[in-house]
DNA sequence: CGTTCTTACGTGTGTCGTAACGATC
DNA sequence: GATCGTTACGACACACGTAAGAACG
């Protein structure tokens, strides 16, 4: 057996079983994946594809079960690889982050102007999504790391770093009758409509929770999954917005009046998370210490 | 990179860093493992090794950084390896069990005979330890499963299954006065001298602290990790022996007068253990089985 | 002086690429 | 008929084994 074949195997299940293509991100020529997968199932000594004539379309039990192996082989294997580079190129490299759009739009800007200055050679990816997403893609190692604040410290296949806390504000434009009106309670924002994060995102359910504890039942007119999408809407006059606190901004927002919320809400927090099975390159783990120094 | 290069590494640690010995070991000369180590120390791009002179005498911070990982590597692809066997040739193998002389002596047996019966071309081997040292066999892929009482559970890297539940019970030769004394209480066992296992053996702190919350002080004159031992000095009358009620035979020590004590202690439970990232082949959860049914 | 590791070199295995063939949509 | 996968073959590389040399105890 080969690391090789396993790369076959796995490239070939990352590119819905097409022996061409994984031969083409292998680069290495179809024949050569072929006979990779040939001797794998000859290895085994059982068929691993499911097949529609010569064309393979899916993995059988057994398939599915080495294809877990050989995906943890080559994560292990590729760590012994992160060990070199950090020894021998220890500036240089790719540094792939999963966020949501709040992260990346309102918390990210400080850090990612401070890590790029001090390695310029490293590749900085942001990758986005859905905090599901994000779990997925840092336990199946396509980002390094993701951060958000949702989701991520349930995973058993993750470490979670939590990083800062956070919470929310209300946006309303100036001419607003709720900014009169002090202090700030939960049923005066539900004689509002409101515009907020889609659940799952940012925040998730406490959100809700909060009203829900008090029999309240705040009128969301629209969820959104990034801020900016929401301010706009607020602007439209079509509604209040709530927004994590940190996406207000003095200066770009200043035609839009904020109040704290942060007595009527519970604190988040937001977390780092990668593979507990990953090594971590230095640059990583100074991103990570880097973005934890945010709480200070 | 690659697999031979890694278990040459391994090979290597394994062998008090002797090389020829590494080499004899994966059946491959001297020169071959050498370079594996020289081309494995270019890939990384540092040193891995500590020298003196030529001489291999330990590893490197990064080294062993290497090696936690390409044994990482190399369990992966046992386990990818595993699964062809389970296809090929299912019913021949090696299991290796990790058990504590009680278990081997008084518990397995019917179930070896069993499995052997069962599976006639699987090789059984039968490895001893302390239960500390049973846990590290299993962690480390030197056996394939622990059986003991102790210490299992608490090792995050191993799964564990509770299997059966036993006591304790007195033994002493026929005419003991202890014989004559009900009901059994644990001070009473307090005026004879006592022979028991020895800590962090089948039953472990438990046996002192039954004692210990009735204030009393147990006159133990000798310990012996295992039963036959016990046996042996009880029958020279050199106190009552105190021990797992399994280990007793009527037919076997039919000298010895005993008494069950399970009143008086805690349960206590043996469990199989094995490594969680491991796969198991058919025989193997099919022996893990057998050793369950005992609980019933 | 034996043991241990390294260096040098030859041979055989194996892996990839090219090219031609077969099958499927 | 175009795409996709397999088969066949050749060239190159690589890994191991043999043999000889260098350092260490």
């Amino acid at each position: 057996m080969n690391l090789r074949q396993l790369r076959s195997l796995v490239g070939l299940a990352d590119t819905d079983f097409s022996v061409s293509r994984a031969a083409a991100r292998l680069n290495i020529v179809q024949p050569a994946v072929s006979q990779h997968l040939r001797q794998l199932e000859e290895l085994i000594g059982a068929e691993l594809f499911l097949r529609h004539g010569k064309r393979l379309v899916g993995l059988t039990e057994v398939g599915e079960q080495v294809l877990g192996y050989a995906r943890r082989t080559l994560a292990e294997a590729e760590n012994i690889l992160a060990v070199g580079r950090d020894q021998t190129e220890a500036e240089r490299g790719i540094l792939r982050i999963g966020v949501t759009h709040t992260q990346a739009r309102y918390v990210l800007p400080p850090v990612v102007r401070k890590f790029t200055r001090q390695y310029p050679d490293v590749e900085l990816q942001l990758h986005q999504g859905t905090p599901a997403q994000l779990v997925d893609m840092a336990v199946n190692d396509k980002v390094d790391f993701a951060i958000c604040t949702e989701a991520l410290d349930e995973h058993p296949a993750l470490t979670t770093i939590p990083c800062y806390r956070w919470n929310r504000c209300v946006i309303a434009p100036p001419e607003h009758p709720l900014l009169l009106r002090r202090p700030m309670t939960l049923d005066k924002l539900c004689e509002y409509p409101i515009i907020t994060y889609v659940f799952g995102f940012t925040g998730g359910g406490r959100f809700r929770d909060a009203f829900g504890k008090l029999g309240l039942r705040p009128k969301v007119v629209l969820s959104a999954a990034d801020t900016d999408v929401i301010k706009t809407y607020v602007r439209e006059g079509m509604g209040i917005g709530i927004v994590a606190r940190l996406a207000y901004s003095e200066a770009e927002d200043a035609d839009l009046e904020m109040r704290d919320l942060s007595h009527l809400f519970p604190w988040e927090v937001t977390k780092i998370a990668y593979n507990k099975d990953k090594y971590l390159r230095t640059f990583q783990k100074n991103f990570i210490d880097a973005f934890q120094a945010l709480s200070v």
